[in-house]
DNA sequence: AGCACGCCGACT
DNA sequence: GTCGGCGTGCTC
């Protein structure tokens, strides 16, 4: 028997493949895209992915054997690999990175290690240190723990030295436990026996039933079994607990059948999504101006791989989509619909249902493991030949974009310029838009990119002829765009006519649409209560303990809490610098307006909608419903409220502090600040009437204010463009941001400029920095970052390689190893 | 990313 | 002399 080989792609920030030895047993199981199990290191055991199968190896002797096979046939298919390997090499991180990322848990597995007691006999006669003794006590009442367990119970961070002895003493067992988490969902069924599939038998069955009055009740259950067969012809077999539950049934009549051999139970594999009933209907007539639009695409899409939609807020552009889906879907290809996360509601999924049924799957990080490994398995299983394919159609945030798709026809990428595409953390630091035009180039698809309010890069791209571009001018339905106001704070304050935070005309705007009975949204994009506590004596304010920023006070849950790791402490009575009692709050968040709010028009409801009150599952949800079902008159929100959220009773909307993203120290501000306002905007107006919009700014002339007033994209581009021209920044080049950590502040200095003189010695004037960030310390890591800015006309490739190998360069000097260096390439 | 090994200071 | 902290390097 030849031997044979396998090369795995482990999940771990490691570059290489790892090779292992096939045995016998498994020789014909092997194939590219299974999963195995592989022993790695010492004791942990993981489930990897077989990349390639060959029959040499140089050093057969070495090798480890792969413990198990997991799959029956490949979960992860060639152009997958293919994608990866691009991702890897576009934004500088490992394959395992990406496979990380890219496989939903329940793919994955990794052992774990279990620590039991031994059972002693002769405890007294071990001498046992102080830890020990607190492991076993616990060990008496658990009876098993993880290594995580017992880290918490001691208060250290590593404990393998600790368990190591404690094994050695043999007053310890461990064991390591690999878990599939992917449990598939059961049903048990009934079908009749084999022996009476024929009429005759049947017959024979019913008269002999008949003769015998103990079995008059089984002769009851089957006559409702084979009314449930008669009904539905295509079916075999029968739900057992439609049977079981059936009013004119006793449970035990069915046991009986069973076991006299009349029906025979078995398990059916069932889905968790529901499939969903009820008729199909076709997606809606397009308006003129919109079959204008998708002409247009259809056009653009000859010569364009990727195009580029520019349609204003409730234009209709989610019923164009469905057109082109309608389209694709009939030409046997797959479909991906991707959305920022949280404009993934469910108003669009049921719409999209509503046209496409069970072909349409939603694939997003609020949904469990388990329907996400389903989704995963519809896709996988797509067959072409097929008009009912489950999940044809994905509908998902970025990480659907790892889906297995065999052949994608289109890539919609909705709401493109949302920054909440790019993953800053941890790698892959993958942009979803770009990285959707990969894949669909991968698969020689279309890519159609929308938006109200595009990014600078993608007008860009369209104007330099790189995209097509499609324009969309008209709100469907006749809704009017909004009316929007500028209202001064500055002349408001010297008149000192404003009422904590608001101008008099967001208060008249308020009151009005209140007496209405319409809807108001209220946009203050900081979360929290206030920005910070003051001491009115010494000025002292609290700051993290692991960050450099200052502790945001939150009311509601009378804490202090950083932004940056989640550190809470409780409002101190006095300062702890001084023991004054008057604390001040500075700066103002959504608690604060919410809170001002039902002050000022104590008669109207209100609810507020940040990260901080959609914490749980459900809660964004509820207050989205109560919002629609018009239990909120007031909805005070972060940047949430901007996205997807179609309401058709809002007619005003606050937006409280326009120089809060105005001053924002970021090239990207003044998009980001028109975006926001001008898609917070169109969340107003009504078919009858025009919406209304109060932009509250200090800073009432300034130009981003007057182009959203304008509602006049083109002319914000040009002027954004042209004052980016001036320092290069993107769109003009390309960055890749290096950033450096270290727990010690001078040691990430002199580090950040040792880094620095390397990447100048190679890319000359293209290295800037290295500065401090805005916030210096995160969890106790002093930051440095170094960008790279990169020509339009000059490869990234090469660009790419040189980094790589000033890095090297830098970590062959062993003093510098300690420091963690990431680079994110395209940052926002 | 783990996890072990080995060097070094702190404490019985 | 032992314990435990942390830096360094390897994992098929």
């Amino acid at each position: 028997m030849p031997e044979l080989f396998v090369d795995v792609l482990l999940p771990l920030a490691v570059q290489k493949l790892f090779t292992y030895r096939v045995p016998e047993a498994f020789i014909k199981e092997v194939s590219p895209g299974k999963r195995v199990i592989v022993p790695f290191g010492r004791q942990k055991m993981y489930s990897a992915i077989i990349k390639n199968v060959h029959g040499t190896f140089h050093d057969p002797l070495s090798l480890k054997e792969i413990q198990a096979v997991l799959d029956e046939s490949a979960v992860v298919n060639d152009i997958q690999f293919l994608f990866w390997e691009w991702m890897a090499g576009y934004y500088l991180c490992t394959l395992g990175e990406v496979m990380n990322s890219a496989l939903p848990a329940s793919l994955k597995m990794q052992s774990e290690t279990r620590v039991m007691a031994v059972e002693i006999t002769d405890t007294e006669k071990i001498e046992l240190t102080e830890n020990e003794q607190i492991i076993l006590s616990a060990l008496r009442d658990k009876s098993e723990m993880t290594i995580d367990d017992i880290a918490r119970l001691l208060n250290k961070s590593s404990v393998h030295q600790i368990l190591k002895k404690a094994f050695d003493k043999n007053i310890i067992l461990l064991s390591e436990e690999i878990h599939q988490r992917y449990k598939p969902r059961k049903a048990a069924h009934l079908r009749l026996a084999e022996a009476y599939k024929t009429d005759a038998s049947l017959e024979n069955l019913f008269k002999e039933l008949e003769q015998d009055n103990r079995k008059s009740k089984q002769m009851d259950t089957l006559m409702i079994f084979m009314k449930y067969l008669f009904d539905d012809p295509e079916r075999i077999s029968i739900k057992k607990s439609l049977i079981v539950n059936h009013k004119d049934v006793s449970k035990s009549s069915v046991t009986s059948l069973i076991t006299n051999g009349i029906l025979v139970e078995f398990d059916v594999i069932v889905d968790r999504i529901p499939s969903l009933k009820g008729e199909l209907i076709a997606p809606v007539r397009l308006s003129i101006a919109q079959n204008e639009a998708l002409n247009e695409i259809n056009q653009s899409f000859i010569d364009h791989d990727v195009t580029l939609l520019h349609g204003v807020t409730s234009s209709g552009k989610t019923e164009l989509y469905a057109h082109l889906i309608d389209k694709v879907i009939n030409e046997g290809r797959q479909v991906l619909y991707l959305l920022p996360e949280i404009a993934l509601t469910t108003q669009l999924i049921v719409r999209l249902k509503k046209y496409f049924g069970d072909r349409v799957g939603v694939y997003h990080s609020r949904y469990g493991s388990n329907e996400r490994v389903e989704v995963w398995n519809h896709v996988l299983n797509f067959d072409s030949s097929s008009d009912q394919n489950r999940s044809q159609i994905v509908l998902g945030a970025r990480s659907a974009l790892f889906l297995p798709f065999k052949n994608l026809g289109l890539v919609i990428v909705d709401e493109e310029h949302d920054q909440s595409f790019k993953q800053s953390d941890p790698a892959p630091r993958y942009h979803g838009r770009d990285t959707a035009i990969m894949l669909a180039k991968i698969h020689k698809a279309k890519t159609l990119l929308g938006s109200a309010t595009p990014s600078l890069e993608s007008y860009y791209n369209a104007e330099n002829k790189r995209y097509g571009l499609v324009k969309l001018n008209e709100r469907h339905g006749g809704v009017q765009m909004p009316e929007i106001l500028v209202a001064d704070m500055r002349e408001a304050k010297r008149k000192k006519i404003m009422k904590s935070h608001f101008t008099p005309e967001l208060i008249n705007a308020i009151q009005v649409a209140l007496a209405e009975k319409e809807q108001i949204i209220l946009f203050q994009n900081r979360r929290g209560f206030s920005n910070y506590i003051e001491c009115r004596n010494c000025n002292h304010i609290p700051h993290c303990r692991n960050c450099s920023v200052t502790l945001t006070y939150h009311k509601q849950s009378n804490l202090l809490k950083c932004h940056y790791c989640g550190y809470v402490e409780n409002i101190p009575a006095a300062c702890s610098n001084c023991g004054d009692h008057h604390l001040e709050v500075k700066g103002f968040g959504t608690e604060q307006i919410e809170e001002d709010i039902a002050v000022l028009f104590p008669d109207a409801k209100t609810a507020r909608m940040d990260l901080d009150s959609t914490r749980t599952k459900t809660s964004f949800q509820k207050i989205i419903g109560d919002f629609e079902e018009r239990r909120i008159d007031i909805l005070v929100g972060t940047q949430m409220v901007t996205k997807g959220l179609d309401f058709d009773n809002v007619s005003t909307i606050g937006i409280i502090n326009a120089d809060q993203l105005l001053n924002f120290p970021d090239f990207r501000s003044f998009e980001r600040s028109y975006q926001l306002m001008a898609q917070v905007s169109g969340r107003s107006g009504r078919k009858q009437k025009r919406g209304k919009v109060i932009v509250q700014t200090q800073q009432p002339d300034h130009w981003v204010i007057k182009e959203v007033v304008n509602n006049n994209y083109e002319n914000f581009y040009r002027r954004d463009l042209a004052e980016r021209k001036k320092f290069g920044y993107p769109p003009h080049s390309r960055l890749i941001e290096i950033t450096l950590k270290h727990k010690e502040n001078e040691y990430v200095q002199e580090a950040s400029q040792i880094l620095t003189e390397i990447f100048r010695k190679n890319l000359g004037n293209r290295v800037l920095g290295p500065h401090i960030p805005l916030v210096s310390k995160i969890r106790n890591l002093y930051y440095r970052k170094i960008i790279i800015k990169i020509e339009r006309t000059v490869s990234p490739v090469e660009i790419k390689k040189i980094i790589k190998n000033c890095t090297n360069e830098f970590f062959t000097n062993r003093s510098n190893h300690s420091v963690h260096i990431v680079p994110d390439v395209d940052p926002v």
